[in-house]
DNA sequence: GTCTATAAAATGATAGAC
DNA sequence: GTCTATCATTTTATAGAC
């Protein structure tokens, strides 16, 4: 057949490993699933890939930088920091609800990557990749309104990741909108209460940032 | 060997199965490696269990009966709602701690069920099973404090529930004890605003009840 | 470089001796 | 009822023809 260089057929491999975990889970991503998938011989696979651990790692990767694309289009803006949590939430939501098998799917990579040594540290870095998005877009949506946040951005960015993965594994069970528009509501309103207006100077009457 | 009832063969595979899960994930989980775990010949395995597959679906059942009876071993009481609250995710999150691989399995455990037409319904059962326990816990607290909550309870408890998935999978990655304890606090403040106190007449000017 | 054919190992399931 | 030995399939990985 055609030549096809390496680089296009690993890509090519890597997101078709994506497409057959989505549809049938991490178990069915087998070297073959997956080549036949990409509409490639068995062969071509340990052609460009050492090992099937080897594919699954550079997969962990590659979803990572897509999950990013997915999410941070552009900015969102708004007159009001609830409003804004809320609408970034929905986009989320709304990606989740077009393909519920994707993002379980990364869901199972996570879990997947955590139990090998080598890939562990992979997951890590998949999720101070969500910090760092979150924590960024607070911090565009806080000043774009004039506020600053009461406690350190990271913090609540950790809290907004934590709610978006809850809400995720609850609607991927149950598929029920109505509670996914409730924690939805809960999220923005309960995050937003951590931003105040910079003119109001920082009370510490309650320090309670750390009970470690 | 001796004589073993079967009743007694299957509950010690399923809880070898379990081990064998929080070990190494769901697909280390072969029939040999739970027949091993459990010492027993891997046709001892098909003596009481039609098929992997058999055993998976009795084993996602008997994990959440377990969560049961980890998490709900009394009622916890206290002054302020707030604290009733932390505490109660306190006490999971030792039990996180105390055993992190065993909450990775009852989380990849969903995920598989959830790729099953089968066992799907079996998930959905194991989070109303959660929703029901949060629910009830949130009762007995809000009533023990004389205080109603604002919003219906389920709604509340679904909203706890995706909380404690979200920040398990933020800790099972990182590890992080500090985050934890944010993510809590959070939790702990946000949702006891829900509550109120009875004396004061239900305000419906923002009557969002039901949405469903 | 590409692909068919096959080796080597792992896995689900069973037969049949005891 | 129990367990060893084995079958049948699947799967990872590679050899070797083209």
């Amino acid at each position: 057949m055609a030549h096809i260089p390496a680089a296009e057929r690993r890509d090519a491999l890597v997101q078709a490993a994506l497409r057959v975990v989505a549809e049938g889970g991490v178990g069915a991503a087998t070297t073959r699933a997956i080549a036949a998938e990409a509409g490639m011989p068995l062969a071509s696979f340990h052609y460009v890939f050492d090992s099937r651990d080897d594919l699954m790692a550079h997969l962990v990767t590659f979803v990572v930088g897509q999950e990013e694309a997915a999410i941070l289009p552009e900015p969102i803006v708004g007159s009001d920091l609830q409003e804004v949590i809320s609408a970034g939430l929905w986009r989320y939501a709304d990606l989740l609800r077009a393909d519920p098998l994707r993002e379980q799917a990364m869901l199972e990579l996570t879990h997947y990557a955590l139990r090998s040594a080598d890939m562990a540290d992979l997951a890590r870095r998949q999720y101070e990749h969500y910090f760092s998005l979150a924590a960024s877009a607070l911090t565009s949506a806080a000043t774009h309104l004039g506020l600053v946040w009461d406690r350190p951005v990271d913090e609540v960015a950790r809290i907004l990741v934590a709610l978006t993965d809850g809400m995720t594994i609850s609607w991927l069970v149950d598929r029920d909108d109505a509670a996914l528009s409730d924690i939805i509501s809960f999220a923005a309103e309960s995050v937003a209460r951590f931003a105040r207006t910079p003119e109001r100077a920082h009370r510490d009457e309650d320090d309670v940032t750390r009970t470690t």
